[in-house]
DNA sequence: CCAAGTTGGTTCAATGACCGAACCGAGGCT
DNA sequence: AGCCTCGGTTCGGTCATTGAACCAACTTGG
């Protein structure tokens, strides 16, 4: 976007905040983040973004310290890409943004988010109603319902069939 | 953006909502009907965004029911764009969004949002600590702070600095 | 009445972002 | 050697955004 032209001007912590997240398959990386997907392949094909933009927008969440990229094996090189703090700060965003868009455009509740030590479907803030807390992200499990398609086509998808908790790394089987 | 090319296939109220609300200056504008901004040219002063952009994000936001828009005087006939209960209901988001951007990217309370009530700051999740409620957003008081510019150029921006509620529509000074 | 101003747009050419497909390089497997 | 995987980069074509100009309806000032 080079957003800064205009909305650096803004004097709005919102502006600031769009400024850095509000490109065009940015959430859509965070969101995948948070499900577990780490490595560059994995998100170009759950996503089904073109590899330049992916590339670019890993650098960027990289550089604005959202994304940390780490070098998980030594022989080929091979490194991936986890939330670091101040990436897993967005939840509550990303909680309150897909809230809005169950409840306002969908209509349909396509996975399940409960806390993982009670099994309690999380409230409207991302808090657990039976014990009256606020959920640690990684507390958060993940439960995909059935009005997703079982069938999907890429493996990350399928491999997200399965419940699992947030941040909990994806386990893709190889084909 | 055009975004129902990939993201429709996502399976995801997240890319729903973005496919809704994720272009480029559209959460701005939904920001600014919060703070009150009714009108066109209010707008446009406000956000500096290209004329015909912003008529392309008000045509699109009155058509997936975000905004209404509402004639207001006959002659000469001038319609405002008001927040819908969709629209409202996006005040969460906007909430979160912007307390993530405070914190982790400006640094700087530039306004404080009060619960109108009791004047008690609002907690992390948009609820009054004091009472214990989530405060409606009518209920919303915000109180500019001293972080920000005090002579603005355009017109909206000064009459931004007087507190009000949220909702409440702006009172701009003809120059 | 006429001229100028206000409001809310539309149109247009130029720029920039995004897209999909092709290519590439490092390293491993057989 | 030859082929595969992973993680990119490069490239032409297309689509969105930008800023400036233009336009139409109506009001107000003279």
């Amino acid at each position: 976007m080079a957003l800064g032209k205009d909305y650096a001007t803004q004097e709005c912590s919102i502006a600031s905040a769009l400024e850095v997240i509000g490109e065009r398959w940015t959430l859509l990386v965070i969101r995948d983040a948070f499900y577990g997907v780490r490595r560059y392949n994995d998100f170009l094909v759950h996503l089904g973004i073109p590899r330049a933009v992916l590339a670019a927008r890993l650098q960027t969440l990289t550089a604005q310290g959202i994304l940390e990229k780490r070098r998980y094996q030594e022989s080929p090189p091979r490194d991936e890409y986890v939330l670091t703090d101040r990436g897993i700060a967005l939840w509550p965003t990303l909680w309150a943004l897909g809230l809005w868009g169950r409840e306002h455009l969908t209509g349909v509740r396509l996975r399940a988010f409960r806390h993982a030590d009670c099994g309690t479907d999380l409230g409207r803030y991302g808090e657990c109603p039976a014990c009256g807390t606020v959920v640690p992200v990684p507390d958060v499990e993940v439960v995909p319902g059935p009005g997703l398609n079982q069938e999907p086509a890429d493996p990350v998808s399928r491999a997200l069939l399965r419940p699992k908790r947030l941040l909990q790394p994806v386990e893709v089987d190889p084909v």
